[in-house]
DNA sequence: CGAGCATTTGAAAGCTGTCAATTCCGGTGG
DNA sequence: CCACCGGAATTGACAGCTTTCAAATGCTCG
């Protein structure tokens, strides 16, 4: 496994978070927002590869991506690895129940990106002064419940093509939420290995699948782009159905 | 599959909740506890085998375990299922991040229940007028997250026996949480075809592992109860380790 | 240009699924 | 109280998807 911990995190300034779709800040108003600014730890570039925090440590900050990828995963005491979800712009990282209970998962960029940090004491007075927004995180973590739920059935029910199908067709929504002008071609930052440890699969395998869904000419894959070729053919092939898409639409 | 739909709801009057830790309302007064009572729509005893709500469908309520088991599931349109969660005394059922939107899965009472419910613009008032409520909701769907995440590396980066003693050892702490004096004995309503469906496995497969788990007796099972005979050996073949541990023991 | 990671491919083993049939068990009706 | 019925649990044989092990090739960054 790699080690990851080659770079370093350095200060920026960064501009306003471009996704509004999933901001838990949007439903104040400019007055509430600018009180919110001051409670902002910092805002930050960080390197592709770099840890944010990782699985077993405290780690008393919480962080709103601001733009690029960063992957979030567990790792067993066997070694294996599960990536739980591909954090997007306007996610939000490192909340979690107990405040003083060491992480769960880890955090690593995929990409450079930025992002905006708070210490959780600072997030807490935040929560606590405007219940709008407390609301709005409850439904943030009820939606990453529900896409937790998609994932489990993609990876329990269904095989090594569908899976990977249903991935791609996912990822790609969910960056089309934000830039509906992206065609059909995508970033995708993550290697063979990362897709397997997202799959429930082996990279071997990830590799023999992929080349079977590129000589049908359903995808395109290389240099870490993304193209969907044949979309409705994925969709079947991923088990895409009518509730699903309404959901999708809806994120 | 079963059509889970011969019982009919009977509602009567209940007692209060029997597990404090999960509660969303422990954070209340009194008086405001008796404020919330008037938005609750009625107290019910439901049959087991009984659906709550179907996946496509809309529905308005949310809801408050008392007592009893419910299994929340997905179904695909191949006719596969995966179970989701076991919901025990205390859960909350069937909030969701857009309140308008169908039901994104299926809820079912395994075994008679007990459970509260309320009209889905009731609920939103309490949270409106108890901002600690809301706090508390974000924090159980983030343990919510959290579980979900548990159960993704287990289907995910394990074995069928590995994913067994899991699901076993993790059911018999969120019990023994509630019910401290259980000894190592618990009450285990489910199918094998269910435990086929939670683990991504086949029913004919869950039955030769449970075979082997028996032989080696490490578990003893029937007649829908599941005895712990050898925590230590299970812990080590579920790969709990320390942190998992620690997490368990805090929800 | 070289080193190391990422990708690709082949062969063989193994875990899990599929198909089919039998047994067990709880609940129902006579 | 006992026979019967249908769902649940078992079991065997075999196929197949996925993993494992190994090795070669391609890329990318310093």
């Amino acid at each position: 496994m790699k080690s990851y911990l080659k770079k370093t995190i350095q200060m920026i300034p960064c501009s306003a978070c471009p996704n509004r779709e999933r901001d838990m800040f949007q439903v104040l108003s400019p007055e509430q927002l600018e009180q919110v600014e001051h409670y902002r730890g910092g805002q930050c570039a960080i390197a592709a590869k770099t840890h944010l925090y990782q699985q077993g440590e405290k780690h008393n900050n919480v962080y709103t991506l601001f733009s690029g990828w960063v992957m979030l995963y567990k790792t067993l005491s066997n070694g294996g690895r599960q990536v739980l979800r591909y954090a997007l712009p306007g996610d939000i990282l490192n909340f979690q129940s107990d405040p003083e209970a060491p992480m769960t998962h880890s955090a690593v960029t995929l990409t450079n990106t930025t992002l905006c940090s708070f210490a959780r004491p600072n997030f807490y007075t935040i929560l606590e002064e405007n219940p709008n927004v407390t609301l709005q995180l409850a439904q943030i973590m009820a939606e990453d419940v529900a896409l937790s739920h998609e994932y489990l059935i993609n990876i329990g029910r269904k095989n090594a093509r569908e899976r990977m199908a249903f991935l791609f067709l996912e990822l790609y929504h969910r960056l089309k939420a934000q830039a509906p002008d992206i065609g059909n071609t995508m970033p995708f930052p993550m290697t063979q290995e990362d897709i397997a440890d997202t799959l429930g699969l082996t990279l071997v395998h990830v590799n023999r699948t992929l080349r079977s869904l590129r000589q049908e000419e359903l995808i395109q894959l290389s240099h870490h782009k993304l193209t969907i070729v044949k979309y409705e053919e994925l969709a079947v092939i991923a088990g895409f159905n009518l509730n699903e898409l309404r959901r999708q639409a809806l994120l």
